[in-house]
DNA sequence: TTGATATATGAGATTTTGGAATGATTGAAA
DNA sequence: TTTCAATCATTCCAAAATCTCATATATCAA
């Protein structure tokens, strides 16, 4: 709620109706005895003590959190919660972030490994595998949503004669969605398929072509003009699941990772979504 | 629960049943998957999970506590909350206590007033006022009750004349209780008052008689064996109560303060009793 | 002024929590 | 050993807190 300065976004968030979200703030400045928001129009604004006891819950969450994650880690005997995901998704977009959950979790281990669709929990031992909705997991497996796929294409501007467009053979029927999307205006390129989504970044970054790739992927590159963006951002019809073997609330480091995850996704998507105008 | 290692008496000290609180800790260990308290026989023993998460609670309170402490103060434009307090008790047994208060609240600073009886709340500026109730206050005040009073008779064992008693004029009746209470052992003494009790204390300390006192009054007298007991210790018909001219939980301090004095006077208490056997 | 977007509020339903009584287990005393 | 007192566990029901839904109110922009 603090953090969106907004009763609206906030109940959604919490998964409860406007309406709650607005009687409990009220509750809470009556029985503090003053307002933690100040009523600027139709927006709300941290008053100064509304910012102080911010502080001093998001520091007492994340205690709580450690040592949650902490005890967790001990009943197991075995503190690393071990993660599946596709490759490029890994390479290009979580590792470069784990940096910071791991300041922010210092005693929480994260192993990663890269694999895409069916998930074998049980032999590899996988606590958590990220995956894109466009196979079917199964009945017996826990899935919560983490994010929309966002798609675009890229590739170097300044390179005149564009001849090949990309994309992995990990996702068949992107072509289809992409031409449509993007009104014929790709159709003569020839298409090439590669086995990675990361192949198609790479030949895309050394001028070979264009690729069609998730947004998620290139954010990094587009930011720092390794590559362009030759397409608007477009909201594709699949979307990142977390999934598990075992309900969620078994294991708080489950529960940690999942709300990080989908924290650092939206502010991703925020940020492609900025760059779009 | 944890502070006691017992459903009934946390029970007690939250104002609930046992039930409740039972229920509480089973549902808690159902969500987090293991157990806080291992039952051993009748009696509940903290687990090193439940130690590491009770740790990390007690520091968490604190940190709300400080906080709400610190936003009060800030609102109220003046940080320090008024104490009236009886004279001798706050020399013999508050002030001494203050400076562990100060270590574990930093910022919350605390103004001592002396005084006895009906409190002025508005002239004097007073927040709370600590009294026995030995008089009306009237109903305009909101009270809550802090703790027994007992009360014990002391001077020098090792002086065989006796001949003064002594005790203060704030409370003219104590002679009949006291004398009850003994059986008329000390029947034969010349009664002396004192406007105070601290003065009894140092005449009783001086060896010129002996005094019937609160036992809080003399706790640290006759650790240090500067009195000894002549009686064992009774309790007394009156009690402590801290007094407020608005509701407590108007103002976070005062609640914090009134936790901290009960949780205090029954330490004392405690130890007190445990010398009487 | 109107429409879109916010927050606020009130009545009733739902969920959570607490109370009272009771059962079960343990340890100590007769 | 039996009995008794103390303590935690459990069950059923009532009370309280919280949520939803519907609606009111307020603001901003076109």
């Amino acid at each position: 709620m603090a953090r969106y300065e907004s009763v609206t976004i906030a109940a959604e968030k919490l998964f409860v109706t406007q309406g709650a979200v607005s009687k409990q703030l009220k509750n809470l400045d009556e029985t503090l005895g003053y307002a933690l928001f100040s009523r600027e129009g139709r927006s709300l604004i941290l008053t100064d003590q509304g910012r102080i006891l911010f502080e001093c819950c998001q520091q007492v969450f994340q205690q709580i959190d450690q040592c949650l994650i902490q005890l967790q880690g001990e009943k197991k005997s075995q503190n690393i919660l071990i993660v599946s995901c596709e490759p490029t998704i890994a390479m290009k977009w979580l590792i470069p972030r784990l940096g910071k959950f791991k300041q922010l979790y210092p005693n929480f281990e994260v192993s990663l490994l890269t694999s895409g669709g069916a998930v074998d929990f049980e032999t590899q031992n996988i606590d958590l595998a990220l995956r894109r909705n466009d196979f079917d997991w199964g009945k017996a497996v826990y899935s919560e949503k983490i994010a929309d796929e966002y798609m675009l294409c890229v590739g170097k501007k300044n390179i005149q004669l564009i001849e090949q467009i990309f994309t992995s053979s990990s996702r068949p029927k992107l072509w289809q969605k992409f031409l449509e999307v993007q009104n014929g205006r790709f159709n003569e390129l020839n298409k090439s398929v590669l086995e990675h989504f990361y192949l198609c970044i790479e030949a895309s970054i050394a001028g070979l072509g264009v690729s069609v790739v998730s947004a998620y992927m290139v954010e990094r590159e587009i930011k720092y003009q390794m590559l362009d963006k030759l397409s608007p951002v477009y909201k594709d019809d699949s979307a990142y699941f977390l999934l598990s073997a075992s309900p969620f609330g078994d294991d708080v480091r489950k529960v940690v990772f999942k709300t990080w995850l989908i924290e650092e996704m939206q502010a991703s998507q925020a940020e492609f979504s900025a760059l779009n105008i």
